[in-house]
DNA sequence: CGCCGCACTGACCGCGCGGTCAGTGTGTTG
DNA sequence: CAACACACTGACCGCGCGGTCAGTGCGGCG
């Protein structure tokens, strides 16, 4: 065995990934300033102090949590837009990931969203650089896909990196609902409503007479 | 006089007024939770007690703040949604009476966004429930509207609160960007792309030929 | 001019947080 | 079985916050 993952580096990961969970369901309920040290502690069924024998500080913690979390989601939605199918396949395929993601994971929304605008804790300015770097590059990337789409002749030009703006957000305004309601309707309702209604508009047109 | 504004009363209301400037300056700049009372008394230039002779707390320095300024823009928003004109033109017109208010307003913005996913000290549960329900509420007001606009055959049939949340969360998307940009492109035409995006969609038509 | 009321002040308090570390119990080794 | 290593614990610390209130000084009135 080359690389043989020694008992305790098993245990050591499956501390981190309960601890970790652990903090999504903390944050899910309190919000992100609400969740203390504690509460954490207390989700896991550990000590606070063991918490500091994987992660340097609560910053470092949250941080990694968030890390962890969006990058799995940002893999799925990459694998749908990355391809050579039409625009409309596209959508519908990463708006498929999306939504079953975060049906899933519906904890994460909160810190997903409340990522976008961090507490302004002066010292802390980088941080919420890098996270605010990290939506821009999300949506230049969705902007791309759309630019691309204008290229191919698929959509009427616009300027895309609005567009991604306009469509990411209102699509996530769809998703918040969904994670809120108990009993959400079919996801391919939704994918449905939010392709067409960005793609054909809502207008009545010839031919839906 | 019936009823004369004493001295006193204008006074008490300039500083309520300063001290809830201050307050919105202060939150823009911070976050909510990284606001301390020391913050906006030294933003006001009044000693951090003073606050308190306005304020019962902290939470209702916030709260009057909040409602102060999100009056003013349902006001105007409604203003241009409440006519008989056709749907087109009414979301042209709510649409540029809110840009013009987060021009005029853009530290409010901050503040508007955080309300909506409010942190969760566990003793605030009914503070978080009335944001919510404020929220719901503009949205029920906006998806009526679309309502309405199907029953005139202006629009496809679609869920109208789906369509209410996509539309306005993804001009919120515009708005907050417009916010952050130095040097925001004109008005209309961000009016004019989110409109026409939605209403006739972004898919090249016939007629664009 | 002397007194008083009251808007305002800012040093102070208690609390609850993030973070620490001496102590403990358990599994391992010689 | 004794001695040790070490993951884990939770009482404890200091800090920074929201909130308090005795003190201050200024404007007006007798």
């Amino acid at each position: 065995m080359i690389y043989p993952k020694s008992k305790e580096e098993v245990v050591q990961e499956f501390r981190i990934q309960s601890l970790q969970e652990a903090t999504m369901r903390v944050i899910a309920r309190k919000g992100i300033a609400g969740a203390t040290m504690q509460d954490i502690a207390d989700e896991a069924g550990v000590a606070k102090g063991t918490i500091y024998l994987y992660f340097r500080d609560r910053d470092e913690l949250v941080e990694k949590t968030f890390e962890n979390a969006i990058t799995e989601l940002h893999r799925r939605v990459d694998l749908a837009l990355d391809t050579d199918a039409p625009l409309e396949q596209r959508l519908r395929d990463s708006l498929r990931q999306a939504i079953d993601f975060f049906r899933d994971n519906g904890q994460f929304f909160r810190l997903y969203i409340a990522q976008r605008f961090p507490e302004g804790t002066p010292q802390q300015q980088a941080k919420q650089k890098r996270h605010c770097d990290q939506y821009k590059s999300r949506m230049l990337k969705l902007a791309a896909v759309f630019e691309e789409a204008m290229n191919r002749g698929e959509i009427r030009r616009v300027d895309p990196y609005r567009l991604a703006l306009f469509f990411a957000e209102g699509t996530n305004a769809i998703i918040v609902e969904r994670v809120m309601e108990q009993d959400p309707p079919p996801a391919d309702a939704d994918v449905e409503l939010i392709v067409s209604s960005i793609l054909n508009g809502v207008r009545i047109q010839r031919s839906d007479i």
